[in-house]
This record gives C-alpha cells, sequence and structure tokens, in this order.
RNA sequence: UGGCCUAUGGUGUAACUGGCAACACGUCGGUUUUUGGUACCGAAGAGUCUAGGUUCGAGCCCUAGUGGGCCAACCA
C-alpha cells in the first residue's frame, strides 16, 4: 500500500496532500454516482475503479448513489443492471443511496434559500430564458421575474410543489449572477415542474430538483469527501461550490464536512464509442442484439464476450488517470483478457475452418484415447483424454502443397506433430474437379520425440461435436468513430463484426456450460455463450492469441511496394546523432561525466562533416548543451583545417556573449 | 469579443519540495517451448507544442503564443 508511493496518480496526490493537511483519514468517503438510464459501460469502469479503487486503497466506504432526478428517463430495469454489473466487476459498496432519499430534505433548504432571497421562482418560458441568458462569448440579462418578494416566491414554490400548476409553467432558479463569465451561474435551475411517477418516489412529487443542486447536496448529505467526476463537469464546479456553501450555512452542524469535486479525463477506446446515448442508438436501431451483445463495450456485453473481471479492472488501471483527453488502445485491453485468460482457461482442440486428413496407415476401427494436459500454466488443472482416429479434421490454414521453409505446418513430404498425440507427414492430396483439396493423405509414425518445427491442433471426426461459433470483429472501421464533425458515427459501422462459424471441436466439450471459459490451441480464447441449449453449442470468440505468423505473411507484399526506407546511417550521420544525444543533457551532468562525454564528442566529430555541423549553428538559445556540442565539433573541424566563414564566426561571437560559462569557455577555446 | 481545462516516444501514464525523462501496451530481434501462445532476454522509438524569461541547472516555475477539449438542455 505505501511502497508503491512513486506511482501515485493525481487524484492520489490530492488525497495524501489532505491528508497531510489534516483530514482524518477516518473522515475518507467516496460515491459512484450513476444515473439509471442505461447500462454501464467500459468507460464507467474507470470512474468505478477510481472511486471504489480509493475506497480499498485508504479502506474508506464507498456509496454507491443513483442520480435519479429525472423520472422521464430512469427505471428500475436499469438499476438492477448497473448494480449487477458493479458486484460483477468484485466492488463492494458500502450504502445503496438513491438522489430521492433527500428530496424532502432538499426542499427545506431550497425554501431557506428563498428566504435568503437566493433562490427565485421564474414563471417564463424556456425560450424567453434561453434569450436572457445569453452565450458563452456574451453576458446574460435579468429576467423580469427575478425580483419578486420572498413572500411572492415562497407561496409559488408551494403551489410548484403541491401541483397546482402544469409542467414547464414555473422554475425554481439560484439567484446568482446573470452577467458571469461561468454560464452555469447565470441564475441555474433548480427545480422544474414534472408531473410523473418516479420509480422511488411514485406521485410524492411534481417538482424534481435538477443535477447541480441534487448532485452536490447528495454528496453534502452523505458527507463524501472527495467527489471525483469527469473532466466536462470542470465549469459545474463553481456552482458545486456555491450551493454548497451556501447550504454549509444551513446545516454545519448536522453536516460538517464539505465534499471536494476534482475532474478527471474519462477514458476513451479506439474502435469504439461511449456515449450511452450512441450505443442506446445502436440497440433500437438493431446493429446489434442488446446492450449486452458480445460487440459492445458494456460491461454486460464485455461479460458475455467472455472478458473478465480481473481483465477489466487490470485494464483500467493500466490505463491511468490524469487529466488530457486519450484514447486507448483497445490492443491493452486485449493484452489485459489474454494474460488473465493465459493462467485460467482449460485448453481444448477445436477446428473451425476444417481440411480432411486421413492418416493412411492407422488402422480403420482404431480408437485411441490420448492423454491431454488441460493447463500447462497450471498445474493443478490436470488432464484429460482426447480420442484418436484415422480421420481427423485440422485447420485448413496449416496445409499447403507446397511452402517457404518459414511455413512451420504441414506441407507435402513435410512433418508436423499433432498435439498432444502422433507426428504426421503429408503424402498426398484428394481435389475436387475445381482443384480444391478436399483431403490430405498422411502417414504418421509413433515416434513422438523427433524434433519437428510445428504442432497442429485437431479433432477425430467421427468423434467431433459441432458448435456454432461467433467470431467478433470491431464494431466500427474508424480509430475514434464519433469524433468527426461532419460525419455521423453511424456510417463507420463495420458490416463484417460478426462472423458465424460452424466448428468442430473435442468431445469433452460436450458438457461445456454458459460462461464456461477455454483457450482453443494455437486460436484463441472463447467461451460457452448463454445462447447454448441442450443440442447446440454456441461459442464466443473472446480474443484471438497473439499471432506473429499472422504478422509475417502480409510482409512479401509491403516489401515489393515500400522497401521502407531504412535510415542506413553512414557513419557520419550516426555520428551527429549521437553527438546531439550527448548534448541535449551536457551541461546537466556532474562534472566527471561531464569531461568524459567531452572527450566522446571530440571523438565523434571526426565523424562529421560541415555540412551536418552547419544547421546547429542555428540552435535556440536556450538548448546550451546543443551548442556546446556544436562548438566541441567546430574545435575538431577547425583543427583539421577547416576554413571560418561568417556563419561560423557568427556562432562563436554569439557563443562568447552568452550566459553560460561553460560555453564562453569553449568558445573561447577557438579563438 | 469570453471563461475554464489541457499539451511528455505510435498509444496511455510516471518523474516526491527544479538535478542523467521512467513504466506499460504496441513494434522489431533473440532464447526456451508438443500452442508461430506463454515465459525470459534484448533493441529501436521522446531534445517533454513554440518563443522568450528566472536559475549553476527547467518536463516541472513565470510570460506570451499555438494546437486540442469543455461551456448557451426545465439531461446527468
Amino acid at each position: 500500500m505505501s511502497e508503491d508511493k512513486k506511482a501515485l496518480n493525481f487524484l492520489e496526490h490530492i488525497i495524501e496532500e489532505d491528508l497531510a493537511n489534516g483530514l482524518a483519514k477516518d473522515k475518507l468517503r467516496f460515491r459512484f454516482p450513476p444515473e439509471p438510464n442505461g447500462y454501464l459501460h467500459i468507460g464507467h469502469t474507470k470512474a468505478i475503479g477510481i472511486s471504489f479503487g480509493l475506497g480499498e486503497r485508504y479502506n474508506a466506504p464507498v456509496n454507491l448513489r443513483f442520480d435519479d432526478t429525472n423520472p422521464a428517463k430512469e427505471e428500475q430495469e436499469y438499476v438492477d443492471a448497473i448494480k449487477r454489473d458493479i458486484e460483477w466487476l468484485g466492488y463492494h459498496w458500502a450504502e445503496e443511496r438513491y438522489s430521492s432519499d433527500y428530496f424532502q430534505e432538499l426542499y427545506d433548504w431550497a425554501v431557506l434559500m428563498i428566504k435568503d432571497g437566493k433562490a427565485y421562482v421564474d414563471s417564463q418560458s424556456s425560450e424567453a430564458m434561453a434569450e436572457q441568458k445569453g452565450t458563452p462569448t456574451q453576458p446574460g440579462v435579468d429576467g423580469p421575474f427575478r425580483n419578486r418578494t420572498v413572500e411572492e416566491n415562497l407561496e409559488l414554490f408551494s403551489k410548484m410543489k403541491n401541483g397546482d400548476f402544469k409542467d414547464g409553467e414555473h422554475i425554481l432558479r439560484a439567484k446568482i449572477d446573470m452577467q458571469h463569465t461561468n454560464m452555469l451561474m447565470r441564475d441555474p435551475i433548480m427545480y422544474r415542474v414534472l408531473h410523473k411517477h418516479h420509480h422511488r418516489t411514485a406521485n410524492d412529487w411534481c417538482i424534481y430538483p435538477m443535477y447541480d443542486w441534487t448532485h452536490g447536496e447528495s454528496d453534502y448529505i452523505e458527507q463524501i469527501s472527495h467527489s471525483l467526476c469527469s473532466l466536462e463537469f470542470k465549469p459545474h464546479r463553481e456552482l458545486y461550490d456555491w450551493f454548497k456553501e451556501t447550504v454549509y450555512s444551513y446545516a454545519k452542524d448536522k453536516y460538517p464536512m464539505q465534499p471536494k469535486q476534482r475532474e478527471f479525463a474519462r477514458l476513451n477506446l479506439s474502435y469504439t464509442i461511449m456515449s450511452k446515448r450512441k450505443l442506446l442508438k445502436l440497440v433500437e436501431e438493431q446493429i446489434v442484439t442488446g446492450w449486452d451483445d458480445p460487440r459492445m463495450p458494456t460491461i454486460s456485453g464485455l461479460r458475455r464476450r467472455g472478458y473478465t473481471p480481473n481483465a477489466i479492472r487490470n485494464f483500467v488501471e493500466k490505463a491511468g488517470v490524469a487529466k488530457r483527453d486519450n484514447v486507448i488502445d483497445v490492443a491493452l485491453l486485449e493484452f489485459c483478457v489474454r494474460e488473465d485468460l493465459n493462467k485460467t482457461a482449460p485448453r481444448v482442440m477445436a477446428v473451425l475452418d476444417p481440411l480432411k486428413v486421413v492418416i493412411t496407415n492407422y488402422p480403420e476401427d482404431k480408437v485411441e484415447w490420448l492423454e491431454a494436459e488441460n493447463n500447462q500454466e497450471d498445474e493443478s488443472a490436470g488432464f484429460r483424454k482426447v480420442p484418436f482416429s484415422r480421420e481427423i479434421y485440422i485447420e485448413k490454414e496449416d496445409f499447403k502443397e507446397e511452402a517457404s521453409s518459414k511455413f512451420f505446418r504441414l506441407q507435402i513430404g513435410g512433418e508436423v506433430r499433432l498435439k498432444n498425440a502422433y507426428i504426421i507427414k503429408a503424402e498426398s492430396v484428394v481435389k475436387d474437379a475445381e482443384g480444391n483439396i478436399t483431403e490430405v493423405h498422411c502417414t504418421y509414425s509413433e515416434d513422438t520425440e523427433k524434433r519437428v518445427k510445428g504442432t497442429l491442433h485437431w479433432v477425430s471426426i467421427p468423434h467431433a461435436i459441432k458448435a456454432e461459433v461467433r467470431e467478433y470483429d470491431r464494431l466500427f472501421n474508424d480509430e475514434a468513430p464519433d469524433s468527426h464533425e461532419n460525419k455521423d458515427f453511424m456510417e463507420f459501422i463495420n458490416p463484417d463484426s460478426l462472423q458465424i462459424i460452424e466448428a468442430f471441436v473435442e468431445p469433452s466439450l460436450k458438457e461445456a456450460k454458459a460462461g464456461d471459459q477455454f483457450q482453443f490451441q494455437r486460436l484463441g480464447y472463447f467461451n460457452v455463450d448463454n445462447d447454448t441449449t441442450n443440442g447446440h453449442l454456441v461459442f464466443n470468440k473472446t480474443v484471438g492469441l497473439r499471432d506473429s505468423w499472422a504478422k509475417q505473411k502480409p510482409k512479401p507484399q509491403q516489401q515489393k511496394q515500400a522497401p521502407k526506407q531504412t535510415n542506413h546511417p553512414q557513419q557520419g550521420a550516426k555520428a551527429i546523432n549521437t553527438i546531439n544525444k550527448l548534448g541535449k543533457k551536457y551541461t546537466n551532468l556532474p562534472e566527471e561525466k561531464q569531461l568524459k562525454v567531452r572527450a566522446e564528442i571530440l571523438e565523434l566529430a571526426k565523424d562529421v562533416s560541415y555540412e551536418e555541423l552547419e544547421p546547429l549553428f542555428g540552435t535556440a538559445v536556450k538548448k546550451v548543451g546543443t551548442r556546446i556540442a556544436a562548438t566541441l565539433i567546430l574545435s575538431v573541424k577547425l583543427d583539421e583545417g577547416l576554413e571560418r566563414n561568417p556563419a561560423i564566426n557568427e556562432f562563436i561571437e554569439k557563443a562568447l556573449e552568452d550566459d553560460n560559462e561553460l560555453l564562453v569557455q569553449e568558445a573561447s577555446l577557438l579563438n
């Protein structure tokens, strides 16, 4: 806990500082405040990981609080899904709360604010109010109802609460400053009239509080010490503090702690989108089968796809926390699942694209049950038996009639190992009328100790069971589909994001149950989908194995067109680069090392041409190290008989006038 | 015409009160291997957005600029 002091992120620094400044450790309290209007996605996992992670780190409570102030969009279904997802991720909340629990307390404070002249009822149309509000670059103006009397405000607000008005007729606004540079401070709305059934308070209320008012005060009521949210709420902080300080003056005895809001950049993942609204569109337009479609970046989608809580938590941890916009490479997510599944997933054999192999010297009705290790990464995983027979399937990709020496797999005349079984040698092929290979005839050898380059996975044809395999590709073809100004994210949808394959798997998989995870050897990680029924196995491909062979294949073509100008640096170019590097830090080095580096530069300078040196004369004044290096090179060149020219003289002169003693010293040696 | 945030290898994050820019992913080599996986070893790749300033010394502090983001819902 304390040994990784080095790697604190900026939020942890803030907390450490607060602790150092006297905040008691047992006052630390966090919260995760989702609005129950959609499913959680991988982006939320960052927020969850931050607040719950802090809770774990400091042994502080973390509340799960549903921010349920808008009955128009919120549903119990989402509450349930959110709880399920957080639990699945392995986090434990201290208390389950709802902003709606605080409606009465909030209302009472609002009344106090009216009495203090800090809130008023406005009765205009939303258009009129928007007009008065101004724009980010233009100040707003006061509306006609801004100076109603306290009595009038109290009466109207009470009638709003009692249901005497229709939706939209009146609102309650905080009275702050219509000319404020922060638009959120221009008399923000606190309550609107909404005759809607609420999933928790039913029909008790017909006014509902707005986010800024509710959220901050919910933090305050729960005595949250650090309220962490994403960057877009930064401008809200000013209002958060305004409300908080106002209410603090009413309730400081009951609630002594004033929460502190801090903001971090939210997580973006390459090749996907993270907006709930846009994800909802994918669901509604049936681009995907639902919120838990394995292609979705939702927690439920990832879960169905076979991602593990461990992998997701590690991913968020590795992605880090800061305040700049970011797009994290999906490759990192994939790395994290592989890392986890590699240790835990039992290995099995499955063939996705079958090619029939007949082992001609193996007896026709013989069957052997061979022993296979379940997971060499996990000794406790044990062994199982797999059946071997005369006719097997291998992967089409694993056979070529002839191939280069780089191809380690089966080819005519070549030998290859069958995983957990024998070594076979390809003798001949059978082709159909179009010339496609339909069978490969091989002979086997019982000498399994032989060294062969390749090992193939396989399944025995008579014992294989059929299974449906769903192979997924990214949902979007663009790295950042919702970041284009004139293009809708829907334009980037990848039409081939789902491939359904009829595969053959080893018989041990017959009893596999939904959720079970496996490594299909040499292919990737797969899990059993919940569409699986008694006679019909369905697998999702979670992620492929790393495949350095696949990376090699496209190479021959690329090489032809792009000889890829290798910077085959000649001696000189290399020397100048090295000198540049050495020069960069020259002034910061301890003296002893400086002398060494100086000698090194002088030696390397012999291989530098004047043409390479001259551009360095223009080095920024600030980069003293580089200028010293240039001076050193120059001294060598002058010794070698280089003639002085105006550029050289000017450079030396400028160096002599510099404030840096080292530079002046070196330059004066040239005179 | 404004306000706020932000800028470090391809990507993401570090660098405690200024002191030889580090880690992870990715990339490229190599060793081991009954998975072209894993593990292990190694390499390339950043003059820290620009220009000034302060300092013996700046990624870090100051000033100005530039690029990117956010802010005008009775959403959260």
